[in-house]
DNA sequence: CCCTGATTCGC
DNA sequence: GCGAATCAGG
C-alpha cells in the first residue's frame, strides 16, 4: 500500500478522532496497526495515550513504611479509589502519628484483661 | 491473555 | 519512508 495524501488524510482524521491504531488500520485496510502507528509517528502525530518508556523507571516504592517517618494509618477503604494513608509525621518509633497512635494502641481501659 | 501505543531495527 | 518486530504498560 502506498501512503497517498488521501490515505494519510484518513489516517490523521481517524487518529484525531481518537480511534485506536488498530481501528484506523482496519478502516484503511491493507495496513497493520504498526504501519498506522509508524506512519502517524513519522507524521508527527501519536503521543496521545500510553506514555510508555523503553525502561522501567518506576522505583516508586517505599514511601510511607520503610521510610518510617510518615503515618501509615489507612484512611478509607483499601478497595476504594480514595483510599490513602494518613501521611502525617509520626511519633518516634511508631508507625502512626500521635493521634493515630492513640487510636492504634488504645485498649479499653475498662476491658478487663 | 487481551488490548493499547512507542520505539527500534532491517529493508 | 515503510512496516514488522520488539518493548512496555494497562
Amino acid at each position: 500500500m502506498d501512503w497517498t495524501e488521501d490515505r494519510i488524510d484518513l489516517l490523521q482524521r481517524l487518529w484525531a478522532q481518537g480511534q485506536s491504531a488498530s481501528q484506523i488500520a482496519e478502516q484503511l485496510g491493507g495496513v497493520t496497526r504498526n504501519a498506522v502507528i509508524g506512519k502517524a509517528h513519522r507524521l508527527g502525530l501519536s503521543a496521545r495515550p500510553s506514555p510508555i518508556r523503553r525502561e522501567s523507571p518506576k522505583p516508586r516504592v517505599a514511601r510511607f513504611n520503610g521510610n518510617g517517618r510518615t503515618c501509615l494509618w489507612p484512611v478509607g477503604d483499601p478497595k476504594q479509589p480514595g483510599f490513602h494513608f494518613c501521611g502525617e509525621p509520626i511519633e518516634p518509633n511508631r508507625p502512626y502519628c500521635a493521634s493515630h497512635c492513640t487510636v492504634a494502641y488504645h485498649r479499653k481501659a475498662d476491658a478487663a484483661a
